[in-house]
RNA sequence: GGUCCCAUCGUCUAGUGGCCUAGGACACCGCCCUCUCACGGCGGAGACACGGGUUCGACUCCCGUUGGGACUACCA
């Protein structure tokens, strides 16, 4: 039985990525909990850049995990630009702060220097693998003495340091979602604390920044179960009390093999910004994803999920997930948003393929604005836009094919007839309105005794160049009469 | 190989021993609405991995099997 009773002490509860790329949709996830549990028990959400591997450090990753959290409508408490009393918080900027906790615990016998070569360590790893004996290192420089450390020091040769795990015994975890879970000491290895640059790894680092920063939760991914024994085993060397953990689900890819990577799409929080989906679906796709709210419900604001939101109901078991369901919330949010808010969100992909200039003129955004709830609910994404709207701001279309203008059991001369007493009646349409355009075309097809469909299909292949557009009438009312006067034209010579 | 985690419709999930003939959502199929497409409405198909226990009674508890996954770096 899960059971999370939050401890009276304050919730501090903190992001904590890597700037080694764009902030992953996983990790998008991650903070959307985190900041959930901070904001729903009025607790802080910090956010700390664990930049401590220079090998992998991208230069524009922190600049796109601050703009993925803000466009998601996540704000953090402390932390970059927004300071704090427990900073700095970039690991980068903790230096002294690791290398002394290190050397505490060199000094107490917790820990040791280790002078072996990444050479020495490649085989050690060789041969593990080779006799299919458990990987990890040897402890060849665990029982160094004094006189041994102070001369390989003496020589200059590199070190790191190594936290001297228990030979014998067990530790016990505890994960808020699944419980207890024990580790033999036997099947650890002396893990590295820190590293010859004299940068910290994960695990040093993590623990000492989550006990200076006084985190209450740590909630990170499954990928982290297994080095959770080690964190306990650094807290109590401290002598520190750790906080609660808990791990989320991990992400697996659509097809369910293996964890989701780039080679199964888009993984980048920006990579969707891109392609179209708004931050309240991405939000609510996310918030369901490994959560369950205790009343079914589907659809959730941000201030909604803040109410709802509650650990125990996070779940355990990995999952595969399909776009499917996000681009159906993309529609749902899409349709939910006012004419002028979603012409907004739509302009810079219009500018992008240069359908509207830029800048746009106050009355290109009023005619964009009058077509947005023509297209409004037939478009599931910002980029589909620039498909659904095109004919409308072209001044000409390119022609339709013959074939397309012509309807089933139709012959072409007919289909020109059609099209020229639909030219002839609409020239004399003087009020070019929805309403006008409907009772004029609607009386034509009966006068000439065909069915509706039969003229209207052709008019919007011919005015528009699609098959499924918005309402006729008011499609053509929206495009104006001197362009569907001309498009018309254009059809019905191409069918002469 | 070793350690650990997980297991209900295709997907996300509800389910905490009798409320389950297993509920919801997306996707899928059909019908309705209709000038096309969409939206919307109605309906349909679709799952408790397997085997043992425990119990008057298991989707629910225990064990095993199988399957999936994570980790196994001077990466996080």
């Amino acid at each position: 039985m899960r059971c999370f009773c939050l401890n009276k002490k304050e919730v501090r509860v903190r992001f904590a990525p890597s700037p080694t790329g764009y902030l992953h949709i996983g990790g998008a996830r991650t903070a959307l909990y985190v900041w959930l549990l901070a904001r729903k028990t009025g607790g802080t959400f910090i956010l700390r850049i664990e930049d401590t591997d220079r090998n992998r450090f991208v230069p524009d990753a922190v600049e796109d995990i601050k703009n993925s959290l803000r466009w998601m409508g996540l704000d953090w408490d402390e932390g970059p630009e927004a300071g704090g009393e427990v900073g700095p918080y970039f690991q980068s900027e903790r230096l002294e702060i690791y290398k002394e906790y290190s050397e505490k615990l060199v000094s107490e016998g917790k820990a040791y220097y280790c002078f072996c070569t990444p050479e020495r360590l490649e085989e050690m790893r060789q041969n593990q693998e080779r006799s299919n004996q458990p990987s990890g290192y040897d402890r060849h420089c665990r029982d160094l003495t004094q006189e041994q450390v102070q001369e390989y020091k003496a020589q200059g040769l590199n070190y790191v340091i190594r936290f001297k795990v228990p030979l014998q015994g067990k530790t016990e975890v505890k994960d808020e979602l699944r419980g207890k879970m024990v580790f033999a000491h036997e099947t650890l290895d002396d893990f590295i604390l820190l590293k010859s640059d004299g940068y910290p790894t994960y695990h040093l680092a993590s623990v000492v920044d989550d006990h200076l920063m006084g985190i209450s939760h740590v909630i990170r991914g499954e990928e982290w179960i297994v080095s959770t024994p080690r964190h306990f085993l650094l807290y109590e060397a401290f002598g520190w009390e750790p906080p609660a953990f808990i791990h989320l689900p991990i992400f697996l890819s659509p097809d369910g093999k293996g964890k989701l990577s780039k080679r199964h799409g888009a993984t980048g929080v920006r990579e969707y910004r891109e392609k179209g989906y708004l931050p309240e679906a991405l939000t609510n796709f996310l918030l369901l994803l490994g959560w369950h709210p205790a009343e079914d419900q589907e659809l959730f604001t941000l201030e909604e999920a803040k109410e709802a939101f509650s650990v125990e109901r996070i779940s355990t078991s990995p999952l595969s997930f399909s776009l499917d369901k996000l681009d159906w919330y993309n529609g749902v949010y899409i349709r939910k948003l006012s004419a002028e808010e979603l012409a907004k969100r739509c302009l810079p992909f219009l500018q992008k393929e240069g359908l509207i200039p830029e800048p746009c003129s106050s009355q290109q955004f009023d005619y964009l604005v009058r077509i947005i709830p023509l297209v409004q609910e037939r478009i599931k994404s910002l980029t589909d836009i620039t498909k659904a709207v095109s004919y409308f701001f072209k001044e000409e279309i390119d022609p339709p094919a013959k074939e397309m203008l012509i309807p089933k059991k139709v012959t072409p001369e007919e289909t020109a007839v059609i099209l020229k007493e639909v030219l002839a009646a609409l020239k004399e349409v003087t009020d070019f309105s929805e309403a006008t355009l409907e009772k004029t075309l609607r009386e034509l097809a009966a006068s000439i005794g065909q069915k509706p469909g039969r003229v209207f299909m052709p008019v919007r292949i011919a005015v528009t160049g699609e098959s499924a557009t918005p309402g006729l009438f008011e499609t053509l009312a929206a495009i104006g009469k001197p362009r569907v006067i001309q498009r018309l034209e254009q059809a019905i010579s191409i069918l002469g």
